[in-house]
DNA sequence: TATGCGGCCTCAAGTAGCTTGAGGTGCAAG
DNA sequence: CTTGCACCTCAAGCTACTTGAGGCCGCATA
């Protein structure tokens, strides 16, 4: 058994796309793959396990240079500190986002208890909601 | 004082951008403005209205064909129960994904711990922060 | 009168992170 | 020999705008 994979068992073993992968590379998140004498990608464990590091990442709402930036702190003889501290940046602006959506929510439920108090069932064309979101 | 204004003072009033204005035509949500003589886009009080109400939904995390719909909802002769669907429905969307990020919060708040716990302040090349994200 | 400035105009391209489609090659099975 | 699959490249499409180039119009100032 060789170690070698094209890129469709690639994909599937890091559960992504073919074509994500192509993308991957273009825009410098992977190294270009090596080929076979067909001219077809070939990827090794390492590769496969650099990719599936790259879509959890993804996952988990990086963008790509923020996936950049992680694998080159991790490929520098850097400190474990400096890895901790992007993940938890990430983490800060996950969570301004969950405050930011909490908020908007809250919001539209006051708009929509104004509008099932005062005009429900009535014609859209007077209904509160109308004017409660144009509120600037 | 004349009630028309320039495409400027329409941003102004509604707190959006000059090309936005312009993009919102481009697409529909907004019908093809009157023109002055000298080809000059120009707006009336109910142009900047629905623009405002345009523009709150999209603060709102509604999309363009969201808004789309609620303002065709608003023009047709349906009842109020359907706008109120409408943004029910956003808000049924805004919760998923608020339960989304923070479920994405917790899983990294794991990770960290576990680096803090057993490698803080080691090599980033052995930080478990890495192997904790490619778990597939 | 010249000239500069601000606001408007159009059209095209850039942003993120891919997906989708067109058109073509290589290899193995029937 | 032909069918079919997986691969290849390059280009365009998606969302919701922003940014930039290049140009017109009218007013105010030197």
């Amino acid at each position: 058994m060789t170690r070698e994979m094209m890129i469709g068992d690639a994909a599937k073993a890091a559960g992504c796309s073919v074509p994500t992968i192509r993308y991957y590379e273009s825009v410098g998140l992977l190294a270009e793959a090596a080929r076979t004498a067909a001219g077809h990608r070939s990827y090794r464990r390492q590769d496969v396990e650099r990719l599936t590091l790259i879509r959890r990442c993804r996952d988990f709402g990086m963008s790509i240079n923020q996936v950049k930036t992680l694998i080159a702190i991790r490929e520098s003889p850097s400190s474990c500190d400096n890895a901790l501290e992007a993940v938890t940046l990430h983490r800060e602006q996950l969570n301004a986002r969950i405050a930011d959506l909490k908020a908007l929510d809250r919001a539209l439920a006051l708009i929509v208890a104004r509008c099932e108090a005062d005009c429900a069932g009535g014609a859209s064309s007077c209904c509160t909601i109308y004017d409660d979101l144009a509120v600037a």
